[in-house]
DNA sequence: GGTTGACCCTGTAGGGACTACAGGGTCCAG
DNA sequence: CTGGACCCTGTAGTCCCTACAGGGTCAACC
């Protein structure tokens, strides 16, 4: 009952704002199911594979490794008793955003606190390189 | 003027939190010197040696790349008018990690959302795979 | 004095998630 | 019928390490 694909890889990246070269990636690893070809042997795209690639592309805007999102697609696929699973990634995935988040915002006041103290002018010792060579 | 090295590359690596294998990649890059050597070829360092590489993981702990770690070295080295490109180094990188920052904070938004709205049961469609399949 | 075992050496390959060719083939508009 | 935009496969590069594989060296212990 799936209508035969109708687009090419360039429209499908236009359509889904991922790259031509990321959509043969992500079929090499195995997240986008090998497309119909056309006789010349282009790949051909038809509504559901659109969406299962703006799936990605959002799974990956929020942080997703390829493997989540593989899980993550599984559990789509299935539609059943999927809900604690995606859960449990999603869960794992929020931790991991929120141990960057406090790296970077320790990142940000330290790298922050040496750039007021140079004065960008022509001293001779920058306090900025002094921070990170002393102890 | 320079006393000899005289630790080992593990007793350096001890001293400086930096591994073995990092080290010594540090060295094929070009941010650390190739250092004395014993003469069975061991590779032997001195203090100032332990300093750069302290130098170096600081630096990449506030999320410098290499390149731009290469730079602040050579700024270091130099002890010449360097702070104003010191401060331009920084200055971008802080701005890197501010962008990454607004990056996180809106995923962790997001993916909190999707968390709470679902509720971990069994129902037949969860709201956390809706939200990455829908427009 | 022999034998562990921890260390050191070089060189190469892997990882994650792309990205960029190189060297071709296809399609369509002018 | 020709130019240029698209498509194909396959391979290699990016970044920053990390992990071998296959050796050599050194100090301690029996
Ligand atoms: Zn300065
Ligand atoms: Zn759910
Ligand atoms: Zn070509
Ligand atoms: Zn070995």
């Amino acid at each position: 009952m799936r209508p035969v694909g109708h687009c090419t890889i360039g429209v499908l990246s236009g359509l889904s704002g991922v790259g031509v070269e990321t959509i043969r990636y992500y079929e090499r690893e195995g997240l986008m199911p090998p497309p119909a070809r056309s006789a010349s042997g282009y790949r051909m795209y038809g509504p559901d594979d659109r969406s299962r690639l703006v799936f990605v592309r959002r799974a990956r805007e929020l942080g997703f490794t390829l493997d989540q999102v593989r899980r993550l697609l599984d559990l789509a696929d299935e539609r059943a008793g999927s809900c604690q699973q995606a859960q449990g990634v999603a869960a794992a995935q929020l931790r991991e955003i929120r141990r960057k988040l406090a790296d970077l915002r320790r990142m940000e006041r330290a790298l922050n606190g040496a750039v007021a103290a140079c004065s960008g002018g022509t001293m001779p010792r920058c306090p900025l390189i002094e921070a990170l060579a002393a102890a």
